[in-house]
Parts: C-alpha cells; sequence; structure tokens
DNA sequence: TCTTGACCTTCCAGTTGGTGGAATCTTTAT
DNA sequence: ATAAAGATTCCACCAACTGGAAGGTCAAGA
C-alpha cells in the first residue's frame, strides 16, 4: 500500500503518517521507487495510533501503549495505569475550563454588549492583581 | 521598575514579560543601562494579560482585549463578542474532553488490570477501524 | 510518444506560548 | 577586589503537527 491508501483507510492525513514514521513510531517498508509501502500490520498500528490520539493520549503514551499492544505478555495493570493517569489529566483539564467557563460566563452575562464603553469583562481583567489598591497584604499563604 | 519587580508584582516570570515585549504586548522604556524600565501602566497592562491567559484568551484575543481596553470609545459588544466566542471553544474542547472521559473510564473500568495480558482497553484502540473486518462498506454517510 | 495530472519524495519553515540555558554586562554589597 | 544577584541578548527546544516548494514517478489518454 501506498502512503494515499493507507491514509484514506486510517483517516490519517499523509503528512502526519509521514510524521509518525519521522519519529519512529512506524516503520514502512521503500519500495524500489523510494514510495513508502505499508503493511497491512503499519495500517493497523495507524489505526490504533488514531485511535489513542483521539482519545488524547499524548504521543508517548501512544508509543508505551503501542509497545505494550505488541508484547503478547504484557500486564493489563501497565496499560491500565497509563489510562489511569491519563484520565486525571483529562479531570485536571476539565476542571480547568469548568472554571474559565464559569467565571467568563458570569461576566459574559454581566455585559451590556452594546455600544457604550461601559464593560464589565474589562473591568475584571483590568482589577485582577490590583483588588486592594489602597493596602497591599502580601498573603501570607 | 526593573523586569525583576515586575514579574513579582505581576505574577509573570520574566522570560515571559520579554517574550511579550518580544512579540510587542507591552513597550517599557528603556533605562541608560539597557535595563527595561517599566512604568505603572506596563505593570498594569501584565496583570491585565496575565488575567485574560488565566481565562484561556489566546494572545491575539489578548492583543484585541488590550486595544480594546485602552479605547475608550469602545464598544461593550466588541468585547462581548470575543468573550463570547471564547467561551465556545471553551464549551467545545470540555464536551470533548467528557467525551475521552466517558470513552476511557468506560474501558478503565472494564480493565482487570493485573498481571494478565487480556486488555479491553488495547482491544478498543486495535479494533478502531476494523469494526467490519469481514465487510467494508465504504460509507455513504 | 508525449503530455497531463495525480501521486510520491525530501526538506524547510511556521504554528502556540512560552521555557531553558549560555555568554556577557551592571549593580550592589562586603 | 570580588562575589552574588540581577539584567541583557540570542539560540534552541517543547508538542504534534501543517503548509508549501521543488522535484521524481506512474498510469492514462490523444
Amino acid at each position: 500500500m501506498n502512503i494515499g491508501d493507507v491514509a484514506r483507510r486510517s483517516g490519517l492525513p499523509a503528512k502526519t503518517i509521514r510524521y509518525y514514521e519521522d519519529i519512529g513510531l512506524v516503520m514502512p517498508l521503500r519500495s524500489e521507487n523510494g514510495y513508502r509501502s505499508f503493511r497491512d500490520s503499519d495500517l493497523h498500528k495507524l489505526a490504533f495510533l488514531g485511535r489513542a490520539r483521539s482519545l488524547g493520549f499524548s504521543i508517548d503514551d501512544c508509543r508505551n501503549l503501542l509497545e505494550l499492544y505488541e508484547d503478547s505478555s504484557r500486564a493489563s495493570a501497565d496499560v491500565k495505569k497509563i489510562a489511569n493517569e491519563h484520565l486525571l489529566q483529562i479531570d485536571a483539564k476539565i476542571d480547568e475550563l469548568l472554571e474559565m467557563k464559569r467565571t467568563l460566563s458570569h461576566l459574559v452575562h454581566e455585559c451590556a454588549g452594546d455600544n457604550r464603553p461601559n464593560c464589565p469583562i474589562l473591568d475584571d481583567l483590568a482589577a485582577a492583581g490590583a483588588e486592594q489598591p489602597c493596602e497591599k497584604h502580601v498573603s501570607s499563604t
């Protein structure tokens, strides 16, 4: 299979597949003309990578997952550990975004959004870090 | 004020402040010795930027917000528009992460996580894109 | 046979938002 | 005098690609 076929079948852009070869995630053979020649196993790996990436795993995690996948004597605990750590990061990110959303939607709600200059959103951004203009308490935390 | 003071007061790393000057977000004066000399207005801007960044606004958004902030004849609608578009992106990201979380926590739940090789997580990653190995229906959308 | 177009190759640069480090001043304190 | 702290510039690096240029290859049609 040439890269175009693999791209269509895996759903990954050809550019990305070349990149994955660059960083050693797949090692397709080469035809006489210099074209990459992908085996079914390469396609399979790329589909695996695409799926793992779509679940948000880092390239580094993907590398480890792929290694585990190809190790028939793996312990599922090792896979689960990677997945669990990733889940924690996802949770952290969700929390962060929810907090942003909470703050921002509150501000947006307060803002008239008309042609007048008064704007609680800008007020909030400008007020940050200058909460007490009269007395600075250096936070003993 | 030297950059160290501004860093302490704004909470931004000195490196970041230099970077913000590089990309034209702040334009501190220079002392005779070549040191950056920050005015109160610069510190104020940097605090503004720090707050906006912490709400997830892109540097580009920050640039626009800063411009609006300094334009006393702005329309609050312009600010609100930026904020609302950002909110939409936050929502999209949250949805994406929640979907990842849903899938992944389901898989993690299924996985024994012991020393045996059988692993539903890997099975899922491997099965993706190969759902029907016997018949390929090219998806008529 | 020639040519056109689709496909493939490599390589270099840019993206986002910084961070790390080296080499080199300047200032301040002892 | 010297050392530490803090400043400067510049260059490289992170993730995970993406875009584009310049060129080689292949299959089909006139």
